[in-house]
DNA sequence: CTGATGTCAGAAGTACTGAGATTG
DNA sequence: CCAATCTCAGTATTTCTGACATCA
C-alpha cells in the first residue's frame, strides 16, 4: 500500500479499522497451525474466570452474540475442550464447563496470541505497548458502560 | 456487556477488534443521515491528495481492493462527486477526477467523522487522543512497509 | 511474453435480526 | 402474561480470490 492520505491518517476510525485488519491477519496465521479461532480463546478465557457458565453468560462476557455462541460451543465440545450439560436448577440453561484439555488449550492459545501480539506491536517499545493497551481499554470500558 | 475476562483485556488483537466495532457503529450512525459510507470518504480523501488518479492508484492509497473500488467509484459517480473518464495516454486506465460537489462532500464527511471520533474517544484527554492516533499510526506504517 | 488495469462472480468470515420453543 | 434462554435460518457487510479481457 502506498502512503495513505493525511485526512485518513488522522481519522481514528480508519486507523483502528486498518490496525484491526492487520491484527486479524496475524491472529489467523498464528492460530491456523493448531486449527483454532480467536473466538475459541475468548470463550475459554471467559470460562476460566467464572465456571460454570451458561451460554448467555459467555455471550455477555465476550461480547459475542448469543446466536453465534451456539456454534462456537459446538466446536469446543467437538474438540473436547468444554462440556455442555443441561442445568438442573434452571432448565432453560446449558452449563458449560472446561475440561483439563480445555485448560491446556487455553494456555496454548494464549502463548500463540501473545506471540502474534509481539509481531503486531513490533515497532513499539514495551512502555508504548502498555500505553496503547491501556488507552484502548479505557475507550472500550467507556462504551461498554453505555450500551451493553 | 459484562466485564470482559482479564486474559482478553490484555490481548491487543481483541481490544483493537472490539474498538473497531464501536468505531464502525459510530461511523455508520454519523454517515447514515447523509447517505454516505466510510469508504466514500477514503476515496475522496485519496483523490484530494493526488488528482487525477486511476482506480488502481486509489486502491493502493486507501488499501481498498481494486476489485471493490469499481463499485465505490460507481456510487461516487452516481452521486456526482467524481467523474470517470478513459485515460487517453494509457487506455487500460480510468481517470478519476473530483467535482466541486465532491469537494464539498469531502468537507462534509470530514466534519461528520471528526464528530464521531469525538464520541469514540470521549473518555480520553486531548493529549491521550493524540497519543493513541500516533501509536496506531506507527503500527500501521510499520506493517504497511512489509506487505503492501 | 510479462505485467498492469478494470471488471465481474463468487467465497469466506463476521456481526446482526427475527423467530420459535422451552422454561422461570 | 412477561422475560430469559437456546437454537436456527437468513440477512448485511466487509474483505478477499480467481478469472477474464484489454492494453502497455
Amino acid at each position: 500500500m502506498d502512503e495513505a492520505p493525511a485526512r485518513l491518517r488522522g481519522k481514528a476510525s480508519w486507523l483502528i479499522n486498518k490496525t484491526s485488519l492487520h491484527a486479524h491477519r496475524l491472529r489467523s496465521e498464528a492460530l491456523a497451525p493448531v486449527d483454532a479461532h480467536g473466538y475459541h480463546f475468548a470463550v475459554l478465557a471467559a470460562l476460566e474466570e467464572g465456571e460454570p457458565a451458561s451460554q448467555a453468560d459467555l455471550s455477555r462476557r465476550t461480547g459475542i452474540d448469543r446466536s453465534d455462541m451456539v456454534e462456537m460451543v459446538n466446536e469446543l465440545v467437538d474438540h473436547g475442550f468444554v462440556v455442555r450439560m443441561p442445568d438442573q436448577a434452571d432448565r432453560r440453561r446449558n452449563v458449560i464447563t472446561m475440561t483439563a484439555t480445555g485448560r491446556r488449550r487455553l494456555a496454548q492459545l494464549d502463548d500463540l496470541l501473545t506471540q502474534a501480539q509481539g509481531e503486531l506491536l513490533a515497532p513499539l517499545s514495551a512502555a508504548e505497548r502498555k500505553q496503547l493497551l491501556a488507552l484502548l481499554g479505557r475507550v472500550l470500558a467507556y462504551h461498554a458502560e453505555r450500551s451493553g
